[in-house]
DNA sequence: TTTCGAGATTGTAGCGCTCTAAACGTCAAG
DNA sequence: CTTGACGTTTAGAGCGCTACAATCTCGAAA
């Protein structure tokens, strides 16, 4: 496992050291022949150069860690994507920590990039402390994504909730439906920012009257039971505004359960368009936002700090999108209270 | 940005750096006074022990490196929990690259930790050559997870297809089924030995005659165009077995929009235990793998290499389990043809 | 021919740490 | 009082590389 050193190669090369170093960095100003001399020893040496002496000697490390608060949920997946391609267009490198969904796993993640000496540090849905991510700060350059942060030395990246919850509202009363009713996350992050998004556009509207939230938890079954809730209304709603797609599969499962058609007698949207709404069987109309795109902005903010030295705080905020598809649908509602009427 | 050094907390401690070194490796020979001291004078000025100095000296890292094929796959986090608990318990940390579900991203990905000197290379899922893994193992310990290697440096860790295709075919045999028919995963990976297993299975239950593959590509429009074929045929199966669960869903779909009931007319049974199967609205009967414990299995085999200095290959195979919910059930044939026969 | 300068190459001092061997008490036994 | 042993502390030589300044080369201009 003894690998060769830059040493062995200058020797094989019959050059120094220090023109190798200049070769493996791709410097310009080499003869070309050397340069193909240098490379055919390195070659057949086997050699790969030494990360960590080099950055030790050149205190740069060209490398961005990428802290997720949980690998398990593909969210964070499309992001990394982002972050890994805008950070290799810029020649740096990315290494993934992982959050371990707890306040201590990020923290200890953190910590094993500081100690690596990383550039930047791009967090994910961190749940660790503003304090903490300060603290970081004083040792790189931070971007966090999904979460607001006072400090100066922090830029983020965030989603305009207000927006994406308009967009829901603003389509089903496009649809003609007025009982919207909302399935929030209870406590869950980002689950107050939706909910009070939904209680806004309702009242833009002029929906004020029908504002109706029930608690769920951003999960399958709590969305079931929200919807089981919903059902028993002596005025159902023909429409369901679920806070994210897992609960709005629940409460899908629900309303069919009860005999009824989506989106005809009900209508049913979700929120982060994950690739559970886009399976064929359930064809969710949701709110898509655009994880790649934080990825790619957030790598930028943070080479901004990193390459040209920027030191005040940017806060990003990028637009959702609606996805349209099975699950939402014109409302039957007026012609039927109409028949009531007549 | 300018770190705290080894150097100044000495000074600052009014000791020598080899001691500072000591105590920071929480070495057993150091006064109580002196360790104290140290330990103080580093709190006060935020030492940060640097990784990079530190492994180029000691020539080890205590570090694995874990590259997974794709990101997105759910599949993969449960195994990196299962490597990151069991390489903290032995005072290892783990840093993750993601292959971007291409074999030139895990040849990055694995380039990069190498330079980096990790101690062991984690792959899981990996598509690289195996002639690629050969030539890692030079420089670091290197265990796959979920492919085979005949290299003698390379451990490996698997499931036992052959057992979990068994464990189908033996729950619907179980439950009256005869023509059981498979969705397989065409040409994606592992699809092959699934494929083999369903026949074995089907040949030692007797029921050689009712083999039956339909070509699918472990996709969800790939399981409904699978199924929409079965169900044309003269005799349809009253059992389908797809390769992994979202073929599954998909030939569900199918199925249901058919105007028949799974089970009662169809049973459908999965492979992999996804999320997906586990909701409540699809409720699959799947076959699932001990993922978090291929991460541990993974990570023991190559801290056996790594602390224990073995050189032989282990492979170690684990056992699937079945997982029964909703989408298996007894089969309706036997009445049936009794009632033709009459 | 001499001079000059731009490009190519090299010597070497670190980067911040670990590790080995040696030095330094300190104290009980001789 | 000397010696030796033991536990603690330290000096200093690297680890493999980069960065900077110094040096070398060689053709073009004077």
């Amino acid at each position: 496992m003894a690998q060769p050193t830059m040493q062995q190669v200058a020797e094989a090369a019959g050059v120094s050291t220090a023109l190798v170093s200049l070769v493996m960095r791709g410097a310009p100003n080499v003869s070309d022949m050397r340069r193909a001399l240098v490379l055919k020893a390195a070659e057949e040496l086997g050699y790969r150069p030494n990360v960590l002496a080099r950055n030790l000697a050149s205190r740069r490390t060209r490398t961005l860690g990428v802290v997720v608060n949980d690998l398990h949920n593909p969210f964070f997946a499309e992001i990394i994507d982002g972050i890994q391609s805008a950070a290799e267009a810029n020649g740096y490198r990315i290494l993934i920590g992982n959050g371990q969904h707890s306040r201590r796993g990020e923290s200890d993640a953190i910590e094993t990039f500081l100690q690596l000496r990383v550039d930047g540090l791009i967090l994910a849905g961190a749940v660790v402390t503003e304090d903490e991510m300060e603290r970081a700060a004083k040792s790189a350059a931070v971007v966090a994504i999904g979460r607001t942060a006072a400090s100066r030395e922090i830029d983020t990246v965030n989603c305009d909730e207000s927006v994406g919850t308009r967009l829901v509202i603003d389509h089903l009363v496009g649809l003609g439906h007025r009982r919207i009713s909302h399935i929030d996350g209870g406590s869950g992050a980002g689950a107050a920012n939706r909910r009070l998004g939904y209680e806004e556009s309702m009242r833009e509207f002029g929906l004020g009257e029908f504002i109706n939230t029930v608690r769920g938890d951003f999960s399958e079954s709590g969305g079931y039971n929200a919807a089981d809730e919903l059902l028993t209304l002596h005025q159902r709603p023909t429409a369901i505004f679920a806070a994210n797609d897992l609960s709005a599969a629940g409460a899908l499962d629900r309303v069919e359960d009860a005999g009824l058609e989506v989106p005809s007698d009900v209508a049913i949207v979700g929120y982060d368009n994950t690739g559970l709404a886009a399976m064929h069987h359930l064809s969710l109309t949701t709110i898509n936002q655009p994880r790649g795109v934080f990825g790619r902005i957030a790598t930028e903010l943070i080479l901004e700090r990193i390459d040209d030295g920027r030191t005040t705080a940017v806060h990003h905020v990028v637009a959702p999108t609606l996805v349209v598809r099975k699950t939402s649908g014109p409302s039957t509602e007026t012609s039927r209270e109409e028949e009531i009427l007549v």
